[in-house]
DNA sequence: GCGTCCAGGTCTACC
DNA sequence: GGTAGACCTGGACGC
C-alpha cells in the first residue's frame, strides 16, 4: 500500500472502432500473462483498470503525470475512460487518444497476417486459437525499456522478482473508479535514485547502472511511442539503441514498430519451429542471427506478430507439436 | 548443506 | 569492425 497514493478523477472518454477481426480480451489480457501497462492492473469481467505515465511533447518534467484507464469492449466498439489528477486540455486528450489507439492495435488489419499463417502447419492453429489478438504498442517507452533491461541475463522468475520490487519501491499507486493500481516507475523517479541503493534494494545487480542512466536520458527528453511510431522503423531503432544499456533486443522490445527480438530463450523455440530441430550445442545466442534471417524470409513484416502469437500459446505448442518452451 | 553453473544482453577494452 | 571478458544474483542441479 502506497503511503501517498494519487487520486485520479474522470478526465475523458474515447470510443474506438477497431479494424476486424479484433478480440479485446486477447489484446489487453494476453494468455501468457503479460500485462497491458502494469503487472498490478486489474481485470474483472471483461473490464480492465490500468494506468501509465504520460509526458506531453516538449513538456518539462512537471508535465509528466499518471493516467488511469478503464477499458472494456462491447459489440464492435472499445470504450476507454481516462482518469487524471488534473484537467486535460485538447492537446493532452489527443495525445492520450493516439497512445491508447496504438496500444490497442485499433488500426491494425490482421487479415493479411491470417492469409500468411493459413499455409503453415503449426501457425495456422495459433491463428485460429488466438483469432483477433493484436500486439499493440507496449506501455510507455521507459516502462518497456525497464522491462527489457530486467529481462537481461536472468531467469524469468528472477526478472519477475526484480520488476515486482522496482514497481513496489519506486512506482506510484493511483486510485480511481473504486480501484487502485500501482504503476511502473516514471523516469524522473528512477533518474533520481542512487544506482547502489537500487541494486541493493531490488537485487538488480549491474542493471541498476543501466536503469538510472537510461532514466536520466529519457527524463531529459525522448520521443514517446506516438513519435517513434511516426518514424521509419530503422530510425526508431537507432534512437532507442542510442540509449545506455539498450541493444538490439531491448530496442525491439520497446519499439512501437513490429519487431522480432529473439533472445537465448526464444531462439530455442523458433529454431525448432523453423528448422525442425534443436539449437546446436553451445551458446544459443549464436543461432539468433540465422533464425532471425529465416523468420524475415518466411514472414516478412509479420514476423513480429508471429513471435507474439507463438509466445502466447506455448503450452499448446508443447502439448500438440512437441515444441518445448523450457 | 555446499559448490558450481548459467540465465529471455550489453558494454568496454583490445586487437 | 570484430570479439572476448566482465557484469549481479539466485534458482537449479549434482554431489
Amino acid at each position: 500500500m502506497d503511503k501517498n497514493p494519487v487520486t485520479l478523477r474522470p478526465a475523458g472518454r474515447f470510443r474506438f472502432r477497431p479494424v476486424g477481426p479484433y478480440n479485446f480480451e486477447l489484446t489487453v489480457h494476453k494468455p501468457a500473462g503479460w500485462s497491458w501497462f502494469t503487472p498490478f492492473e486489474r481485470w474483472e469481467g471483461g473490464t480492465i483498470w490500468t494506468g501509465f505515465w504520460i509526458a506531453l511533447p516538449g513538456g518539462a518534467e512537471a508535465d509528466r503525470f499518471p493516467v488511469g484507464v478503464r477499458a472494456r469492449a462491447s459489440e464492435s466498439m472499445v470504450t476507454a475512460d481516462v482518469f487524471a489528477s488534473r484537467k486535460l486540455d485538447r492537446a493532452a486528450l489527443t495525445r492520450l487518444r493516439d497512445l491508447l489507439g496504438g496500444s490497442l492495435g485499433i488500426g491494425e488489419d490482421l487479415r493479411p497476417f491470417y492469409r500468411l499463417m493459413r499455409n503453415h502447419p503449426v501457425l495456422k492453429h495459433l491463428a485460429r486459437r488466438l483469432h483477433g489478438m493484436h500486439e499493440g504498442w507496449g506501455m510507455n517507452v521507459f516502462s518497456s525499456l525497464t522491462l527489457a533491461v530486467l529481462l537481461q541475463m536472468a531467469p524469468i522468475r528472477r526478472s519477475q522478482n526484480m520488476w515486482d520490487c522496482l514497481i513496489r519501491g519506486y512506482g506510484r499507486e493511483v486510485r480511481f473508479d473504486g480501484r487502485s493500481v500501482r504503476l511502473w516507475p516514471d523516469e524522473g523517479t528512477v533518474a533520481r535514485a542512487k544506482p547502489a541503493a537500487l541494486a541493493r534494494k531490488c537485487r538488480v545487480g549491474y542493471r541498476a547502472r543501466f536503469l538510472v542512466r537510461l532514466a536520466g536520458q529519457l527524463a531529459r527528453g525522448f520521443p514517446d511511442a506516438v513519435e517513434l511510431a511516426a518514424m521509419e522503423p530503422s530510425e526508431a531503432e537507432r534512437r532507442l539503441m542510442g540509449l545506455y544499456g539498450i541493444g538490439e533486443y531491448s530496442a525491439g522490445f520497446a519499439s512501437p514498430h513490429p519487431s522480432f527480438s529473439l533472445d537465448s530463450w526464444s531462439v530455442r523455440i523458433f529454431h525448432r519451429l523453423i528448422f525442425g530441430k534443436r539449437v546446436p550445442a553451445g551458446d544459443p545466442r549464436r543461432a539468433i542471427a540465422k533464425t532471425t534471417r529465416a523468420a524475415e524470409r518466411m514472414w516478412g513484416e509479420w514476423r513480429g506478430l508471429v513471435l507474439v502469437y507463438v509466445l502466447n500459446d506455448l503450452p499448446y505448442l508443447d502439448r500438440t507439436f512437441g515444441i518445448p518452451s523450457a
